[in-house]
DNA sequence: GACGTACTACGATGCCTATCGTACGAACTG
DNA sequence: CAGTTCGTACGATAGGCATCGTAGTACGTC
């Protein structure tokens, strides 16, 4: 915390807070291909990256929507800097409420890419 | 008719073969309370269950269509004994498959019902 | 064969959602 | 201020899906 008035932007964003954030909806929101590869992304950087550096084959508006979705779900943490918007991982409430899954999702992600992939 | 059947029951079902077996439709499947639901009492009990001994809040033919998206996902299997439908968690391949992922997912679900029913 | 049980198939319905296009707003750079 | 970049809002569309009710099939039993 301590991010007392970060002044990086006015605009914020509404975040479930840790202890809204269901199964269920982590679930549904990395069932879609295009969300899932956007968290497998975002884990592998480790650091907070703009919508725009994601390639992926949809029109912005259709970004916009998945990255709200994973907002939403709580899945990652969105804050505007400048015109661009970053994204993280929630890492340490997803750890926390359910210890192990995150590891487990992205591994098992990793996986199946290693064996589709090649 | 003759064909050399298994005796078990002649009606077989089409299951998912494990390669084919997608992450993604895995967690769509368990992304539903009721699916979700269904799963942890399966593997609580660790052994085949038939659909009948579920007490789900919805009505038959909403919960075969349940037992269904979670066989074509590749999450259970199931099988004809006589009238029942046996229900079955395919755990060995999905441990195959995702290592720990099951088990994280019912951690995770675990935890959150004792979180939120108690 | 007749009956009861267990589950299915099919059609309908209403909601959710992934996708797009266009028009707009917010911030930085001249 | 003008222009550019980045992302949003809104409306439309098409497909998916959770739910139900009714009618039907497969199996065991009498």
């Amino acid at each position: 915390m301590s991010t007392a008035a970060p002044a990086a932007s006015s605009r914020d964003l509404p975040h479930p807070v840790r202890e809204d954030i269901r199964l269920e909806a982590v679930l549904h929101a990395l069932s879609d291909p295009m969300r899932l590869q956007i968290v497998r992304e975002l884990a592998a950087d480790r650091t907070e990256l703009t919508c725009s550096q994601f390639v992926l084959p949809v029109t912005k508006s259709t970004s916009t929507h998945h990255f709200r979705v994973l907002r939403e779900a709580g899945v990652i943490r969105q804050c505007y800097r400048g015109t661009a918007k970053m994204n993280g991982l929630r890492r340490d409430d997803l750890d926390d409420l359910f210890p192990g899954l995150l590891d487990a999702l992205l591994a098992a992600a990793a996986r199946q890419a290693t064996r589709l992939g090649g």
